[in-house]
DNA sequence: GTGTTTGCAAAGTGTTTGCAATTTA
DNA sequence: TAAATTGCAAACACTTTGCAAACAC
């Protein structure tokens, strides 16, 4: 055994899941999953199979994320109207966001608390919460 | 003089904002900032101006949103991808989205707050915090 | 075999842009 | 009248969808 693997295999993954483990989607979700975690565009991962040789049309990838995301593997982060971005990382979390370069990143470990949360309306709970703090170069 | 106006006339602030107080543009800021705090998306803007009598393209409308928050007069927030929300306070703070009716709502007060500022990355700045708490019917 | 998934191309959103006509200063 | 702004339609970027062919179980 050469490494060692934090998660289940990407088989495993989707069989948890309930979705059958076809070749596009094993080979999304070795991309997305083995190398930790991950922020990505559709066209991003779309690119990188191709350039790694996985025949996979952008539709699927599209359909793909948006089934990984369903299922929880996948969590989808608004951070600029007009491009969904993919976080590989599902639990609760925050994120820089670089408006020069496009690049979403996680903001480490605490660093971010939110001290109390607010009244929520009537007859509404909370989902998520998104906290973005965007940078820039200086 | 029958109302009090929390600000200046849309007038002046088109002045001040260095934007020439065109018909379109007038018509739009009196939409915008008359009636206190408000979160639109370009085709609500454009539908209430139409309905108001306005005549104004939805081109206009756009370019109108987006100039307007280049001289600081709007901020953009990013609640999901594909739409552009626009939010008349200008000031740091934060929003309700309601993920069932796409109502984008301000966090009252300081009923948010972040307890520490994460580390910015090497280099880099940090420019506006989005925190956006998703709310749904329970 | 049967139901699921894929790829393609077409359609669908939301937004921006080129340019002639109009408006503003 | 010179420069800025507008409206229209076309272009754009991103995403979803319909459907026949391919695939998984």
């Amino acid at each position: 055994m050469k490494t060692i693997r934090p998660f289940t295999h990407a088989v495993d993954r989707l069989n948890a899941a309930g979705l059958r483990p076809t070749r596009q989607r094993l080979a999304l979700a070795r991309l997305l999953f083995e190398d930790g975690n991950r922020h990505i565009t559709a066209e991003q991962l779309h690119r990188e199979a191709t350039e790694g040789g996985v025949k996979v049309s952008l539709a699927t990838v599209y359909n793909t994320l948006n089934q990984f995301t369903e299922v929880g593997l996948l969590r989808e982060v608004a951070v600029e109207a007009g491009r969904a971005y993919f976080d590989t990382n599902a639990t609760a979390h925050h994120h820089f966001f670089n408006d020069d370069t496009g690049e979403l990143l996680d903001i480490p470990g605490d660093s971010v608390v939110l001290s109390s949360l607010p009244d929520v309306p009537e007859n509404m709970v909370i989902g998520a919460i998104d906290v973005v703090v965007h940078i820039r170069n200086k």
